[in-house]
DNA sequence: CTTGACTCTGGACCACGCTCCGGGGTTTAG
DNA sequence: CTAAACCCCGGAGCGTGGTCCAGAGTCAAG
């Protein structure tokens, strides 16, 4: 807990602290995912450790899946205390049941195909293929 | 097996027979999944039973999770006598490691949050809530 | 014949999340 | 001082899989 004296961070310096690139910054920024940072006398964008953190947050957040549209809310919601836990918590919840249902889904389509694949000779004529026939039949799944 | 005589249909009646949108039969024609149409002397594209047969193909792979360009392929194995067969299944189990990885990644993905919101009281200060705190951490996962 | 439903074309536009470009100004190492 | 490396901005472009539009021609029912 020493006390950083501000760190003034060019956005380059931030890129290469975060992993995250410039021009995704510079994006982040104008979809509101980051603060308008302060400026230097340049014109250069001039940053401190907190966007650091932030950007971490945000591509942590990504990697749970949630859209850019989401953490815009997640971090929204961080900054509103006692009312943001429970909403956090929602969001999560709500997260994971998106994700359960793309599972499932995906187990449906990963059965479908095992199937098809293990009925599959894999050489003769076309007709006697039932991933072609499959596809190709009349009735609808 | 009646013989059935050509099948003179427009492209709405393909469409309200497969459910695939005529925007979408025409963006398939552009995008070579489907061949170029018979037309009449009014320049109408004139369809028969095969291109219902097709488009029905195409619909299903879809729902396993093929790309359009995939499907592509696929249409061209189908009509490839002989060889068609083993690249087909070779593709199908190709399609199926990608479904089988993307499951596992989403399973990762749902253990992070299902252990976070476990932890989660749903209320109380935002510094004690593990969702924004895991997030926000050092520590990169 | 009229009316309304259908079809034709080329091209614009959508979401999503970046990524790259040109033409300039700035900063820093040597 | 110079050259390299950095930064600025606005805007275009990418990939995927469509969707929608205007303006013009066609077809079928009454």
């Amino acid at each position: 807990m020493d006390t950083k004296p501000a760190m003034h961070l060019t956005i380059g310096a931030v890129a290469k602290r975060t992993g995250v690139g410039i021009d995704t910054i510079r994006y982040y920024e104008r979809e509101k995912l980051l603060p308008a940072p302060r400026r230097r006398p340049s014109g250069y964008r001039d940053y401190d450790a907190a966007t650091v953190e932030r950007l971490r947050f945000i591509r942590r957040a990504k990697q749970l899946g949630f859209t850019l549209d989401e953490i815009r809310d997640l971090l929204a919601l961080s900054a509103d205390r006692e009312r943001g836990v429970k909403s956090v918590k929602l969001r999560a919840q709500a997260r994971l049941g998106e994700v359960e249902a793309r599972i499932r889904e995906l187990q449906r389509v990963k059965r479908g195909l095992a199937q098809l694949i293990d009925a599959c000779p894999g050489h003769g004529p076309l007709e006697r293929c039932p991933i072609l026939r499959a596809l190709g039949e009349e009735n609808d799944a």
